[in-house]
DNA sequence: CCAACATACGGAACGTCGTTCCGGATGCCA
DNA sequence: TGGCATCCGGAACGACGTTCCGTATGTTGG
């Protein structure tokens, strides 16, 4: 993104060094305690682990949604900036869809509780939501549009739909064995194919 | 169930008549809790509705988990002995798993928190989760079973990962229009066809 | 180098929640 | 009607997210 003012002044003055040195150590403690206990995880843990006070976390990160996608912001913009470059590469873009689909899924099912606060409708995830969305749903539309202009799926589903079915269907994998993500995301992905 | 003693006297003589009563109320209150706030409405606003204290809710269902049961007990027990039903009446097996798949759909989706709750891994839904389980994974087998002999979907998906994918599609069903669950299931349930 | 001021910090405090506990009330039976 | 097992209400506890404010510390102009 460029700057907004083309001057050379910043009109932030920059924070200060203790702020920068503490922010910095929330997204490296953030991103381990998530990795331990999943995004779930207490506040409390993540400022011990940072060696910082709770307040401290509220003042960098006003929610907790905001923390979540301060962590993972450049996985998802790696995931929506691999969408155009998948329809590039790809014979068709039915196989593209279905390659992004799965750099998703795998982005998700590795993130203990993200799919599922994705999913949630507490108002402190509202941020992550949105963000998710504004990301994601442009690249998957562009995708799925494709995909209808080549007659290889069905027009019936939009991006929103299929993105949150997908996020849905990732919801506790990692936690069971048993459960099979994305054999269930690739049947859902099988069922839009024209036949 | 058949009493598994067989003499005539009950070995638990019969509660209190209070006791009782309160039990009653409380099905009662969470039931239209349930559907006012969701499975997730605090426990105390029960209590309120029902006149009782937190205590009474506690002595007659340990956990949160025992009272949902209790209130769809009916409704969960229908939707399992209709599967031999439709397994019966339909012209084809898969017609009749789709069927089911749409009581348990229907039963879900209207139902909010539920589907959520179903997949939490919080201690306290374990008896749910356990309940579900037990009571629909086998009825789920018989009419995928039955499908995969008909030769009308592939053998690649167990009950469990089926009923939990469609369990996952259903949260936040009801919470947001623009989501439609019945239709990523139905896409889900035509992945299953061979073609 | 040193104030003095804006900025940032820590953690106590508050409200909500699930769950437990126990002194007291109440139905039941002799 | 008395006595006792059963059951009740709601206070109490611990965990949690979030807010608040007295204090500490970096920054900057002199």
């Amino acid at each position: 993104m460029a700057d907004i003012d083309s001057g050379s002044e910043q009109p932030v003055p920059r924070k200060r060094a203790d702020a920068r040195r503490n922010e910095k150590a929330l997204l490296d403690a953030a991103a381990a305690a998530f990795v331990t206990s999943g995004v779930d995880v207490p506040v409390r843990d993540i400022a011990v682990r940072a060696g910082v006070g709770v307040g401290t976390i509220y003042r960098h990160f006003p929610s907790r949604a905001d923390l979540i996608v301060a962590v993972y912001r450049h996985q998802i913009e790696a995931c929506a900036e691999a969408g155009p470059a998948l329809l590039a590469d790809s014979d068709t873009p039915h196989a593209a869809l279905a390659q992004w689909i799965d750099l998703f899924v795998d982005f998700l099912v590795t993130k203990h509780g993200l799919a599922a606060a994705l999913q949630s409708d507490d108002a402190a995830f509202q941020t992550l939501h949105a963000y998710f969305l504004d990301r994601l749903v442009p690249v998957c539309d562009q995708l799925l549009d494709a995909a209808v202009a080549a007659d290889e799926i069905r027009p019936d589903l939009d991006a929103y739909g299929l993105l949150r079915g997908v996020g849905n269907l990732c919801i506790g994998a990692g936690n069971d064995p048993r459960y099979d993500a994305r054999r269930l995301v690739d049947l859902l992905v099988a069922g839009l194919r024209v036949r």
